[in-house]
DNA sequence: ATGATGTAGATTGTCTACAATCACCGAGGG
DNA sequence: CCCTCGGTGATTGTAGACAATCTACATCAT
């Protein structure tokens, strides 16, 4: 059954579903997932859904260990540093790639993510400004159009992407500030390289302080959390 | 049959067995690989078989188009190009993370791979000197200990061992240099993270002169290169 | 009581058969 | 002569059943 799909390949549809449920904090970080119990959620066979789970492996959003058991990643402090230190080596680096060859067409899709961003902030969606955020943030990597680059971001993204929403979900906290990337959209649009530079590390600094406050307080379970076996 | 391999999937040795075989020239880039053929070409079933092709299109040396076919990844100019700027890119910034933490068991690491460099070179084994150059690069990149930073690495490192070897076994030239990479470990034993970023810049830029002038004459087949059918 | 040990359940790994899709090629009509 | 259209083969996608392995619990001996 369920043959009226088109133009995809099945597990790349049920990877999207899958990510989109891990996000949507159907399944919490450090959960353990079953292909079986996945495979009758989605209404698939486990074949499509083994794939759909490798591909959110190689993305790191799944954790498998061999004939025992796969679950949810589970951040601890020190990813959180390695992933803010590498966004700002990869993002400082995107810019100075796209920098001489920014064009019309970056500028408009940059002030449209802006603006969407600004959208999803007012209607209060935690969600989908987090994901605005990210598309934000994402332009420059598409933009210079190296594949490498543009894998590493996606597996940044869905970390990230992953570990705020669980944050926000256990914690009530609100999304990103209104004004918080105003600066970050002026200077990349504006004339001078070391400034975006700058604004970058900041950029990236003040994000890391506002997320290590509270990784830090739940820290030490990363292994043994067994719970909730139904 | 064959299940007598213990502690490791079927599927992730198969990964390692394909890998080899692309790298040793057994199937050439841009080549088409069949999921049945390498199935009993190895001699299991198309289910492990799948999970190691799979592990390899991450990995980006495999390209596959949904119900259509699989093939070895085909490098352009511009691919090369990318590669070598996020090398300059990850490796300097892999320097400056380790820096200050670089210990005895680094120092020995690095010249024992430096050595087995030498003698790979000494022995006249290309293969083996490729391998043993990008496991001496690949030091900085372990030490850090940053999984996005790794898996960042290993895309890299696959590719140019792909295109390398590839490159090699057509043309008949040598692998690297002996003297290639003698400022490159001094410097990165030394005290001048200054002088070690103007190496890796430098080094790159070599890599990447002696590498583009082969790439070009043979662009322009990318897509349309079928025949070699049995 | 404590430790080792065997046993049961669950989960992933693997195999075989079948279906959906696509590229190629040749025939027929314009 | 060129373009359209259908057939044919190949390749990947999907399904369900079976085997290998691991974790946890109960049992038994010490």
């Amino acid at each position: 059954m369920t043959g009226m799909i088109k133009r995809e390949t099945m597990g790349a549809q049920l990877g999207s579903l899958l990510r989109a449920a891990i996000l949507s904090g159907e399944f919490q970080p450090g959960e353990a997932v079953t292909e079986t119990a996945l495979a009758v959620r989605f209404g698939v066979s486990r074949g499509p859904m083994r794939e759909a789970m490798r591909h959110l492996m190689d993305e790191g959003l799944l954790v498998t260990v061999p004939y025992t058991g796969t679950r949810v990643l589970q951040l601890t402090s020190a990813d959180i540093d390695d992933i803010y230190s590498m966004r700002i080596c990869l993002e400082i680096f995107a810019f100075e790639q796209i920098w001489e060859r920014r064009d019309e067409a970056f500028r408009t899709a940059l002030t449209q993510r802006h603006a969407a961003l600004l959208e999803a902030i007012d209607d209060g969606d935690d969600i989908r400004s987090i994901d605005a955020e990210l598309d934000l943030h994402g332009l420059v990597y598409e933009t210079c159009g190296n594949s490498i680059l543009l894998s590493s971001w996606s597996g940044i993204r869905a970390r990230l992407q992953l570990y705020w929403a669980a944050h926000h979900r256990a914690h009530g906290i609100t999304g990103p500030k209104r004004e918080s990337h105003d600066d970050y959209v002026r200077l990349a649009l504006g004339d001078s390289r070391e400034r975006m530079k700058d604004e970058i590390r900041d950029h990236m600094s003040r994000g890391l302080d506002k997320t290590m406050a509270f990784v830090s307080s739940v820290e030490g379970q990363k292994a043994g959390s067994n719970r909730r076996k139904k």
